[in-house]
DNA sequence: CATGAATGAGTTTTCATTCAT
DNA sequence: TATGAATGAAAACTCATTCAT
């Protein structure tokens, strides 16, 4: 629970970021653990004693890319202010793009982490959920209880939340896993924020 | 002498069968050819004979799985119509209903398939385009002719439909991936159609 | 013994001659029964009733190599005049260079004999006198009689035929293993006519 | 941190001896790694740590037993003098005649590599040249150098030096080669002295 | 604590040989 | 008699993990 000591923890840092690179490049299976004590400037055994195994040192990248996603989205819509309240304030769809944007900026400044998230569901069986969709939330109430007082206001359509929570963040799943692929063509966020505006507003013609 | 295709190529699918679960329950790198060889009831050497190596046996596997979800959807949906035009008798609307239920009800019922789209994504970098969503649209221009269709109709908003489309096969996609491990809770087709609904009318009040 | 029929020997013929490519190219153990089966066109099936195994078809291949060797090189010394008489006729030194002549141009003409040679003494331990020197002389016997005749005739010095017999083998067995790797450089045939001329006549000065 | 040459190299020492007698025994194809580690009393991993794979670990077999080989010739024949002033001293002939003595001692005590010679030249075409004849003398320019001191001198017949290197090597290699298969009747050193006394003086009678 | 040499279980792949057709 | 699909024993090689230094 405790963080490591200052100067050690420097060390568990290092071989982090390299492991991160290594998983992402060549998946959990195919990385060598020494590749990454190399790249990490320490031995092998420094690896082992930090992480334990292969299993959970990969588990701990994980973590470790979802802590930087989380605070990034953190920082970028919220700025240090409570999420329900800002909702309320902005409105929740200025919210739920501002989430989507910095989502897709954050992967598209670090496609390895989205490697990762597809390592950990394929390898792990581990649900995808963008959990640091929102501040803190590890847990996706955040998100549901902002689509549940957005509805009450009438700012959103009267939908089933819990729903509606799975379809926005398997949307940004979907979108960020195939989006990082396809080349340069267009911009991850481009891509993301095209997807979440159609999400919004709907394909359907509204006279229907 | 004797052709492949119909009786010899039993063995075939059978290793293709084993092989599917296999490689969904262990993943690419972590199953073993010898394990499939086995649940086969064939020699190992039958396999490499038939296949090549592990990487072409598990190509083979999902080009497999990709051609019988096509199969299925097309027989779901289209029951032998011509897609662009069943569209305009019936509406775009109610025939990307039916792709995506069919959809889900096909990878509900074969929910290796979807480890298997996942291993490829997270192994090979293939994007995953559900590719058979339509009938013979292998290159997912169907998809946007029949958009294209339905916007000029009116019956969907103006909208970009390549971005419509690739927002569309995400939905499905992250849906189905993340939607397959949720246990019994939802089941995956009211997962589908949920999100499905939310896609085609929006989130965002009409109103505004 | 016999020889098989006049048909089927045919096919026989065509897998030695694949079989020795192959062998001199891959090396015994390396070897693919396959590939020499399909460029023999004839089905495996075929070569293993021809030859009974891998090690016998390696074998057959020896043998073919050694009498056609012999013949070529019966051929070229004798014209079919008898060894010793002939050797009494035009003296054994003629005689030994004609040998050597023909040993180096056969050799010089099918390297891949020479590999044969020395997969046989690598992977069987078969002592590797070239036999075939002389007609029919499958067992050496020959050379030691020409020699012998040629000491009491006082046209060699007094030396130990048996010794003379293996160092003049030996010789010739060195000098074509090393000189069909020795690129372009001399020709087989000249190399193995300078060492035995040495051997002829010495390499010490005669005043000694 | 520590020297690698001097205590723990025992290791290598000891895999490199193993895999001499297991190489000798069976050939380099047929040769198992496994055995090799077990007869070394080492995991297979470390014969691998230490050698890379099984072609590196024949080479580096060979190139010990050359080495072996060319510290026992030198050593015997030049007790420490300098190969050209010595020659010039007691004599190109005896000097021969002390190196092919030397040769042939040494691989009479050490048959196990002439197999090992014989492996490299039928795996790997490498020209066989007892490069190890002369003291450094990797390059046989010693031998040449040595051979035209002595024509010169008119200690030996005016013939070409470089064909004769050739040719006394080819003879050493043939009479080792199949000299030591011919079981006891005769001793290898007999052998090759026999074979080098023929060489020096010449087959045939000198008036001629 | 850090290290990296040592280990050996685990996997892929090959190919000689067989035998049903 | 000819074939070539099927087989499985055999072997090379890798790499997570341990532990003596």
């Amino acid at each position: 629970m405790k963080a490591d000591s200052p100067k050690t923890d420097q060390k568990g840092r290092k071989i982090l970021r390299e492991a991160l690179k290594v998983f992402a490049k060549e998946g959990f299976r195919n990385a060598d653990v020494q590749v990454i004590a190399d790249l990490a400037g320490v031995g092998k055994g420094t690896v082992y004693r930090h992480f334990g195994n292969k299993e959970q040192l990969f588990l701990a990248t994980s973590r470790h890319c979802l802590t930087e996603a989380g605070e990034f989205i953190q920082r970028e819509v919220l700025s240090g202010r409570d999420p329900i309240g800002f909702a309320d304030e902005i409105g929740a769809v200025p919210l739920l793009r501002r989430i989507a944007t910095a989502y897709a900026q954050h992967y598209q400044r670090q496609p390895e982490a989205v490697e990762i998230m597809i390592q950990e569901r394929s390898e792990f069986r581990e649900t995808v959920f963008p959990s640091h969709l929102m501040h803190r939330a590890e847990h996706r109430e955040g998100l549901d209880e902002l689509l549940r007082r957005a509805v009450e206001r009438g700012e959103l359509r009267a939908v089933d939340v819990t729903q509606a929570t799975d379809a926005f963040a398997d949307l940004l799943f979907g979108t960020v896993v195939n989006g990082c692929l396809s080349g340069g063509k267009t911009s991850l966020v481009a891509r993301v924020e095209g997807a979440v505006e159609l999400f919004l507003h709907g394909l359907a013609a509204r006279d229907e």
